[in-house]
DNA sequence: TCGCACAAACCGACTGGCCGGTACGGCTGC
DNA sequence: GCAGCCGTACCGGCCAGTCGGTTTGTGCGA
């Protein structure tokens, strides 16, 4: 567990020099230098620079499903439920800013498979997603006047923007902006 | 009609070639053989590559602001004046799709004045439109328990989401989603 | 405890290719 | 015959990835 510490390091330095300079114009020696380990090293773990950006959304893809699947198995009203999803989404959109930053300004540089399987696994998100507004429209509970991907694209636009306008260091916390957005989107869908 | 100008053609050919395999990866040579011309050509009306990004950020940057400055002129209740915006932006924005793929996905490439250029350029546009919901709040029209300039990023949101999910060939019309995205908007803002 | 063997981890100079930009010459319309 | 317009050949620089070699860790027999 010890030797993961380099690819850990380096897997860090890619995230936030790929956030900040965007992938392209981040060269594998500035990341290797920040990382503080040499390109052998970092070619040792990984095979490409092609393999660094897909470990980041690896981890993304992988914890949002998780996330995702732990509170809809709960369960309860559909409105609650949906309402602890956009909460949850948001807040962990937040917690991995930079993540988000790089997950969509980046994904077109990912070689095709792997572009592919990404839009994959986030289809079956929104999927699951839609699921749950497709519950509430047959309970009455939600409008059904405006196409559900319409609705989808609604919701997850505000969480894609988060980290084109949010800061840390911003006037409101984490939970309040969590909060706002869903409380807009909720009440923009009801019946 | 020998004369869609040489620039112009490269223009357009750098702008779908720039959204769909981004800035970075675009390189000189593809631009001019997709336009037609050669690198002589196009070095002969721009400067460099940067040149060609801050052009299509210039039209763009400059049709919202005229469309936006149009509509405020116009006058009238504060809430058919902002209808009117939201549905122009989005159907501005799907008409001008690859602009806006570009817009948000390069903005970082851009040379650091040009970048900030195009940040406060886009900084006056928002507040301008906060300046609208202000006014709907100060009528009581808009609720005020939400940070207005929450309010301002949640309907951005859907603008710049439009470029990852819509598409012409898609079952809703440019103006349907335009109706549907502010419906959703202003029902989720009202007081 | 020590010597040894072997593999995994790591180093960093090097390379082949591409890319943005330029130099310069020729062409054409006025 | 001049001035904008454009073609072509080329250059310096950078970058992802490689590769032969060195170091570090580890198990083991004596």
């Amino acid at each position: 567990m010890k030797t993961t510490h380099v690819a850990d390091q380096v897997l860090q330095a890619a995230l936030e020099l790929f956030a900040s300079q965007g992938y392209a114009t981040t060269s594998v020696q500035q990341i290797v230098e920040a990382a503080g380990v040499t390109k052998g090293a970092m070619y040792h773990y990984f095979q490409s620079k092609d393999d660094l950006l897909f470990a980041i959304y690896e981890r993304m893809l992988t914890l949002q499903k998780s996330h995702l699947d732990e509170i809809v198995a709960v369960g309860g009203p559909v409105e609650d439920v949906l309402r602890a999803v956009c909460v949850d989404v948001v807040e962990t959109s937040i917690d991995f800013l930079p993540e988000g930053t790089v997950f969509f300004r980046s994904l077109h540089m990912l070689t095709e498979p792997r572009r592919k399987e990404v839009t994959r696994r986030r289809r079956e998100y929104h999927d699951e997603f839609s699921g749950l507004l497709e519950r509430g429209q047959d309970e009455g509970r939600f409008r059904t006047d405006v196409p559900r991907s319409v609705l989808v694209a609604h919701f997850f636009s505000d969480v894609h923007y988060l980290s084109h306008w949010y800061s840390p260091q911003g006037p409101e916390t984490k939970t309040e902006v969590a909060e706002q957005l869903t409380g807009l989107f909720l009440r923009s869908i009801a019946a």
